[in-house]
DNA sequence: TAGGCCATCTGGTCCT
DNA sequence: AGGACCAGATGGCCTA
């Protein structure tokens, strides 16, 4: 938006900071400056009063220079903080989309909200933890009688859709509400129609999240 | 046109 | 002192 701006101030420090002054008292004072010459003729000529004043508009001329000087570094440190936030956003956003690529995928390939990005993927979790939690109960029983478990990876893989495994995970178009109750309580699933409680799903293999 | 989402800017606070 | 993080403000874009 304001790279322009950015790359007008980006190599702008402290030491170059004597041009592009915004307008101060000291511009006010420059016609001053080129004037200067004969007012310093004038205090050569011995008159006491003109050279005290002179030696005031040197003075607020210093002083005008010295907060035009502190009002770029500020405006340098700012573009330069503004810079960090952009990029620290940028790699949130990077973070987000990392995460969406690894939650199963919605037919209508609308990509999810940032909200609804953490939404799912909380929900997912806690899908995939109930899954593993689940198939041990199972494995453990299944060794008590002998028998064997034939395990059906029903968690969605990444990319896959969504919906044959959440049927209802889209109902609510891309505003699915969230639970914010226990992850671990069922009513939290419930919003995209994930595990009930009498359903068994076996984990398969763990989305990279990282 | 209102409302939702998003990117960006900004000032404040905390941490190293 | 400078960077990271955060939350509020603002304006643009899109959709119902």
């Amino acid at each position: 938006m304001c790279t322009a701006m950015e790359s007008a101030f980006s190599d702008l420090d402290s030491s170059s900071c004597d041009f592009s002054f915004p307008h101060t008292d000291d511009e006010d004072s420059r016609g001053s400056m080129h004037a200067a010459s004969p007012a310093s003729s004038l205090a050569s000529s011995g008159n006491a009063q003109d050279a005290g004043e002179l030696q005031q508009k040197k003075k607020r001329r210093g002083r005008a220079r010295s907060e035009a000087a502190i009002h770029v570094v500020k405006k340098n440190r700012r573009l330069k903080a503004n810079d960090r936030e952009r990029n620290r956003m940028h790699n949130l956003n990077d973070a987000l989309d990392a995460l969406r690529s690894v939650l199963p995928a919605f037919p209508d390939d609308t990509k999810l909200t940032k909200i609804e990005t953490l939404r799912f993927a909380h929900n997912y979790i806690w899908a995939l933890s109930e899954t593993i939690r689940i198939a041990d109960q199972r494995g453990n029983k299944a060794r008590d009688s002998s028998s064997a478990v034939s395990c059906m990876a029903e968690v969605p893989s990444p990319g896959s859709d969504a919906c044959s495994w959440a049927s209802s995970a889209s109902s609510s178009g891309s505003s699915p509400s969230y639970s914010s109750s226990n992850p671990g309580s069922p009513e939290a699933m419930d919003d995209y129609g994930f595990l009930q409680a009498d359903v068994v799903y076996c984990y398969h293999s763990y989305p990279g999240v990282y």
